[in-house]
DNA sequence: TATATTTTAGCACATATGTTCGATAAAATT
DNA sequence: AATTTTATCGAACATATGTGCTAAAATATA
């Protein structure tokens, strides 16, 4: 699918990104990677970016950018959710997580762990939790939820007994059976704690 | 110190990065900002650069950066630590955690916690801490400790009848006296967990 | 071996873009 | 009021940079 020299390319441009915090020429792709015309370069800049690795900018200098590198695309990060308002609404928004990690063409959104209902899975206080909306809670998963479309909660899930559970972990909490007023916002892919 | 149009500038400058991932040139700031002379946007250029809010390299377009929106300058994650390397030596390097957060001016690397000694703190296995080379872990704090030069470490520290002890967050581990095999790196100030 | 497909080269063109210089205007200081 | 500092403009210049076109070489495929 990728060439050796379309590989070449890709860890030049993520470096140079990295490096000097803008990208690359045509040309300096060109002389970076030992080719000799910049058409050949930007015969396999047109690859890249079919294939989703590059993106850029038609007659826009230096304008590419790069998909395994730095998305500072951040993270939403929500606060209380509120009835009926869409999970995203401005309203819940309280700020920023950048993302990190290389998931690609996931819907990632940042939630706050408020209450000890799940210590002993290591998620503490005011923690946040990084949820992949494009994932669906397994049974062992760490997912979040949402009850009675107001209020986000993040819980084990698993089936006792053919029914279906939102399991703290944490023994002074109960089980909580899934009905029709639970639904999944998505699971839960990973943990950011500030101290 | 900073005048209005300079602010104006600064914003529109961040603004564009962060959107396309690339710094505006000299002439679309200038419409940007509502200025019809491009060397008025060199002349507050140059002004917010000595300020040290920009950055920019000569005679390559769409260069600038801006030290307020995206530090990509990651965190350098290590792995075990080598005896006699110095810490941050090519050898231990195992990878780049963005760096998130507005602390700057600190020297910051990651740590990957081995082991659940200190899982009782919500440290698992696994889980990356970030730390500050330039804070002292004071009583009670979760710090990063190195063992006679070769292993990292991380625990608690506190002072226990007149002597201080590494203290880990498991009643199966013992707590660790402080003595001259022992030297600190640095804080844990934030934690970052994958699943 | 003949035929496609992929990769590379060379060159020329148009324009995108940073830079410089001199002049003018506005605001702040003396 | 005179002088300095700050901010703006205009125009011209040099070159940095993306793009298009054609052909050749290398590689894979039948």
């Amino acid at each position: 699918m990728v060439s050796k020299k379309q590989e070449e390319i890709l860890n030049y441009i993520d470096n140079t990104i990295k490096r000097n915090g803008y990208s690359p020429t045509v040309r300096e792709i060109c002389e970076a990677v030992g080719l000799k015309s910049t058409s050949t370069v930007q015969y396999h800049l047109k690859k890249l970016i079919e294939l989703g690795f590059l993106n850029k900018s038609e007659n826009i200098s230096r304008s590419i950018t790069s998909r395994t590198v730095d998305s500072k695309y951040g993270i939403p990060i929500l606060g209380e959710i509120s009835a009926g308002q869409p999970l995203i609404a401005e309203e819940n928004y309280i700020g920023e997580l950048p993302y990190f990690g290389n998931k690609i063409n996931t819907e990632l959104i940042a939630l706050k762990i408020s209450g000890d209902s799940m210590i002993d899975a290591g998620l503490y206080n005011d923690d946040l939790v990084v949820i992949d909306k494009s994932l669906v809670p397994e049974d062992g998963d760490i997912g979040a939820f949402l009850i009675n479309n107001t209020e986000a909660t993040v819980k084990y899930v698993d089936t006792i007994a053919n029914k279906r559970y939102l399991i703290p972990a944490n023994k002074n909490y109960s089980n909580i059976e899934i009905d029709e007023n639970i639904s999944y916002i998505g699971k839960v892919v990973s943990l950011f704690r500030d101290m």
